[in-house]
DNA sequence: CTGAAAGCGCTTACAG
DNA sequence: CTGAAAGCGCTTACAG
C-alpha cells in the first residue's frame, strides 16, 4: 500500500487522518493508491495504538422494551454523528451475572459504557462498572431530579412529576381515587431504583386526602400485565387506572373490555411513554409522552465528556414528560 | 501482571485462553495475580494479533421496526452464546450512503457483517458488501425459497406462502376479494426485493378468478399507514384488507372505526408479524406469526459458517409463518 | 511445560 | 513536509 504510493507507512496514516502537514502532491498519490487497492483502515488497530478510542458499549437487559429501544436509537444516532461505533450486549434477566461476567462483556478495560439500569442485571452492572471504571460509565434509569443532581453518572427523566400530573388530571376529572398498575422498576422488586412513577402518583393522592390503594405489580410483558390487572378491572369501585407504560395500558383496556367495562365510561385508563401505537388504539390512549431518544443522546454526550474529563456534568436538554390527553380518560360515570 | 505471577507474558496468555499445556501450580499463581490486579484482557488487541475475531457488525436501517428489532435480538443471543461481540450501525434512510460510507462503518476489512436489507440503504449495503467481502456477509430480507436456495448469503422467511394462506382464508370466509395495504418492501419502491407478501396475495386471488385490486402502498409508520388506508376503509365495497404488518393493521382498524365501519362485521382485517400487542387490541388482531428472532439466529449461524468456510449452506431451522385467527376477521355482513 | 522472538495494523513523538 | 523508531496488548509459531 505505502509502497504503491511510494511513501512511508506513516505518511499514509497522515493522509487517512487528514493531517495538514502533507504536500498536496503526496496526498493525491496516496489517495490514488487507496482507491486502487480498496484500502480500508483497521479501527481495531487504530484504537489499540492509542488513537481515538471512539467506541461505546451499551449494556441493556431487554431491547424489546420501548424505553431502552428508543434510548439505544438515540445513543446510536449521537454516536454515529461523531463517528463512534456502538456495541450492544444484552444481560439476560434469567441468568445470574457475576461481576466477572459483566466485565468480560467489555472489549477492553476502561471501555466507555452506557448501562440501561431498569432491572436487576442492569442495576448490578451499574454497580460493577461504578467500582471498576467510574469515569467511563453512565447509567440510564428512572431517577429523581435530586438523584440526578447528586450522581453525575446518572441520566434519566423525572417521571414522578409526570405521574403526579396525570394523577391530578384524573382527580380533577372527578375520580375518587386512582389505582396504579406498576412496572417492575416501580415496585422496587429488583432492589434498585425507587418507585418514581408510583411516588408521584401516591403523593398527589395523599395531598388530596384520598385513599392510596396498594399499587398492583406487573411484569414487563403485555401478557403478564393482562393477568395482573384482572382483579382491578373486575372491581366496579375502580374507576381510574394509571398504568406504568402503554403496554400495560393496552392490557388493561383489553381486560376491561372482556370484563364488560367500557372505556372511558366505566373506567379511565392512562398510559406512560406515548409509544407509536398509543395514538391508534380504539379508543386512543391518554398517556404521558417521554422522549427516550433524547435521553439516549444525552447519555452519550455525558459519557463522552466524562471520558475525556472535559465537563463535570453537562445538562442534557430534553423535553419534560408531558400528559397527552386522548380518548381513554374521562369523568366517572355515576 | 506477568511479573507479579513471576511468569512470562505468553504464559499468562495461555492461562487466560485455557490452554491445557500449563502446570496447575503456574496456572494458580497466574489466576491469583489476575484476581489481585483486576486484570481484564483487551479483546481489540486479541483480535488484532490474529486470535479469534469473534465479532459481528449489524447494518440496519431502522431499529424501530418490529422485524429488524426482533432479528437483532436473535443475533445478539446467538452471538452471546458463543461469546462474540455485536456492533450495530444504523443506516439513515434519509441519507444517501456512498459505498465508502458503508465500508467505513465496519471496524476492519473483512469484518463479519449482517445486513437488514429491508429498505434502500439496506439493499445498497448488501450490494457493496457482496462485492467487497462476499464470504463475510449475510443479508436478511424478504426472499422466496428459490432466491434463498440460489444465493447462499441470503436469509429470510418465505412470507409469500403465509400471505397466500391468509388470503385463501379470507376468500373461504366468503369475501369477494381481498385488498392489500402494502409495506414499502412489497411495493418494490426501493428498487430492491420483490413483493413476496403481495405476490402470494395476488396469486391466490388470480387462481380463484377474483379481481386483483391495486395494492395500496404505505410507509413504515402507523401515521403513514393511517393516511394511506383512508380511501380503502371509506369504500363500502372493500370488505377485507390484508395488511403488510401489524402496525399497518392497527392503523386500518383505527381508520375503519373513525369511518364508522365495524370490525369484523363490515370489514375484516388481517395483519402480519404477530407483534406482542396484536393479541391485546380490541378486537384482537388476526395475523401471521413470524419468528424473526429465529431468523436472526439463523443469520448469525450462517455467517459464522461462511466466515470459516466450514459449511456451504447450513439450513437454519425456524418455524414457518403461520396464520393466527383471532377476532378481526369474519364473513362479510351482506 | 515455559520463554524469547516476531508481528497483527496502526499511532504518537522524535528526527531531519 | 516526510521517514526511522518504538509501542499499543495481545497472538502464534519456534525453541528448549
Amino acid at each position: 500500500m505505502a509502497r504503491l504510493a511510494g511513501v512511508s507507512h506513516q505518511t499514509v496514516s497522515r493522509v487517512v487522518n487528514g493531517s495538514p502537514r502533507v504536500a498536496a502532491a503526496t496526498r493525491d498519490k496516496v489517495l490514488e493508491a487507496i482507491a486502487e487497492l480498496g484500502y480500508r483502515p483497521n479501527r481495531l488497530a487504530r484504537s489499540l495504538a492509542g488513537g481515538a478510542a471512539e467506541s461505546v458499549t451499551v449494556l441493556t437487559a431487554d431491547t424489546s422494551l420501548y424505553g431502552p429501544e428508543a434510548a439505544l436509537r438515540g445513543i446510536e444516532k449521537a454516536a454515529r454523528a461523531l463517528d463512534w461505533s456502538v456495541q450492544i450486549s444484552v444481560l439476560d434477566p434469567a441468568d445470574t451475572h457475576s461481576d466477572a461476567d459483566i466485565i468480560a462483556r467489555l472489549p477492553r478495560a476502561g471501555e466507555p459504557t452506557i448501562i440501561m439500569a431498569h432491572d436487576e442485571p442492569g442495576m448490578r452492572a451499574k454497580q460493577v462498572l461504578l467500582d471498576q471504571q467510574p469515569h467511563a460509565m453512565v447509567a440510564i434509569g428512572p431517577y429523581t431530579a435530586e438523584e440526578l443532581a447528586a450522581s453525575p453518572w446518572l441520566v434519566g427523566m423525572d417521571d414522578g412529576k409526570a405521574a403526579a400530573e396525570a394523577t391530578r388530571y384524573l382527580l380533577d376529572l372527578g375520580h375518587a381515587t386512582v389505582h396504579h398498575l406498576a412496572i417492575p422498576t416501580s415496585t422496587g422488586t429488583f432492589g434498585g431504583g425507587k418507585a418514581h412513577r408510583a411516588e408521584g402518583w401516591a403523593r398527589v393522592l395523599r395531598e388530596a386526602g384520598r385513599t392510596v390503594p396498594e399499587p398492583v405489580p406487573s411484569g414487563w410483558t403485555i401478557a403478564e400485565a393482562f393477568k395482573a390487572v384482572q382483579p382491578l378491572v373486575a372491581d366496579p369501585e375502580v374507576t381510574a387506572i394509571l398504568c406504568g407504560n402503554d403496554h400495560l395500558a393496552l392490557a388493561t383496556m383489553r381486560a376491561a373490555h372482556l370484563a364488560g367495562r367500557s372505556i372511558p365510561g366505566d373506567l379511565s385508563v392512562v398510559g406512560f411513554d406515548n409509544t407509536p401505537f398509543s395514538g391508534f388504539t380504539t379508543p386512543a390512549l391518554t398517556t404521558v409522552n417521554q422522549d427516550f431518544e433524547s435521553v439516549g443522546r444525552g447519555a452519550f454526550e455525558l459519557l463522552r465528556h466524562r471520558v475525556d474529563g472535559s465537563i463535570p456534568r453537562p445538562v442534557p436538554g430534553w423535553p419534560e414528560p408531558e400528559l397527552i390527553v386522548r380518548e381513554t380518560s374521562g369523568p366517572p360515570s355515576s
